[in-house]
DNA sequence: TGTCAAATTAAAATCATTTTAAATTAAAAC
DNA sequence: GTTTTAATTTAAAATGATTTTAATTTGACA
């Protein structure tokens, strides 16, 4: 945990930036809730638990910021709000979605599946690719259960 | 595009919804420009040159018709504004799209690319792939030549 | 023709996000 | 160590996309 906010802070650093007591706690909470899609408002009324001074617009920044460091992903599933992903220790990429229709749960794949399609894309398409973007919609491994027993 | 427009009609029969004109308004203005991305609000201003009486409101409620019935699908490029996109005939899923990140240019693919990775998640993740969503950012062809010369 | 449900309109409401202006912080300059 | 300066934050207001509401229209069909 420790390692990986000194490492955030080197890179906002390098750019110039501060990590700020606010910024901190910002993620912080990104960092206790890897496994989450937290929205904005999400992180916001986490952080406020901490830090109860901060206000939602210095969340948005701060993601914002994030996001250009690619410490961070934004990311849509359709409902109306971004959410902020944090990226995989080491992750060049973007990881991928399984997002099911019935449940609403969201899994995470972080293995990259896409070395083939992504080299056909600058083969054929002339298109370099810099990252991604990956979900699937579908049926869960727990709902699958619950329909062959109903 | 009228045999496009009749399968349309019919799909929405089916579930009892009725092709209004200004339904017919509204497909129409996505047929005639299916290689855009539209959003809801240029939907609405080309739907408007047509039928001038139509309300933004209808536009929404529409395109969200629409889109349960998969006739369109929606799609968020990440700025503030979902899109609309038809779904290019029998096609089973719905298409990638390249978006450069130096212009801005949104490329389709049409092709799938995706059925190995699929199964793959089939298999691994006894995950059942009903659809997905797959954009590349990166440059575009156009732009790698501008920026090789420059 | 009269009835009823579905659809539409225009306006207001909502919700996420951004902007603004004033106040605070903290590094840099003196 | 005080002053200057730029970056940051706050709270409130503004914006922009989308949805809801209530009143009206449309069109099938009894
Ligand atoms: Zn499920
Ligand atoms: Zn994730
Ligand atoms: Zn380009
Ligand atoms: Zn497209």
């Amino acid at each position: 945990m420790e390692h990986r906010i000194e490492k955030i802070k080197k890179q906002l650093h390098s750019q110039s930036y501060k990590l700020t007591p606010q910024r901190e706690a910002t993620v912080r909470v990104l960092l206790e809730h890897e496994e989450d899609h937290l929205s904005a408002e999400d992180v916001y009324l986490l952080v406020k638990e901490k830090a109860p001074e901060i206000g939602l617009a210095t969340v948005y920044r701060t993601l914002e910021l994030l996001s250009e460091l690619k410490v961070v992903d934004k990311i849509n599933f359709g409902d109306g709000v971004s959410r902020y992903d944090l990226r995989k220790e080491g992750a060049e990429h973007f990881h991928h979605h399984l997002v099911c229709v019935e449940c609403g749960s969201v899994e995470e794949i972080e293995e990259d599946l896409l070395t083939d399609v992504e080299s056909q894309v600058e083969r054929d398409w002339g298109f370099q690719v810099k990252d991604h973007r990956l979900t699937f919609h579908g049926i869960c491994k727990k709902c699958q259960v619950v329909t062959v027993n109903s």
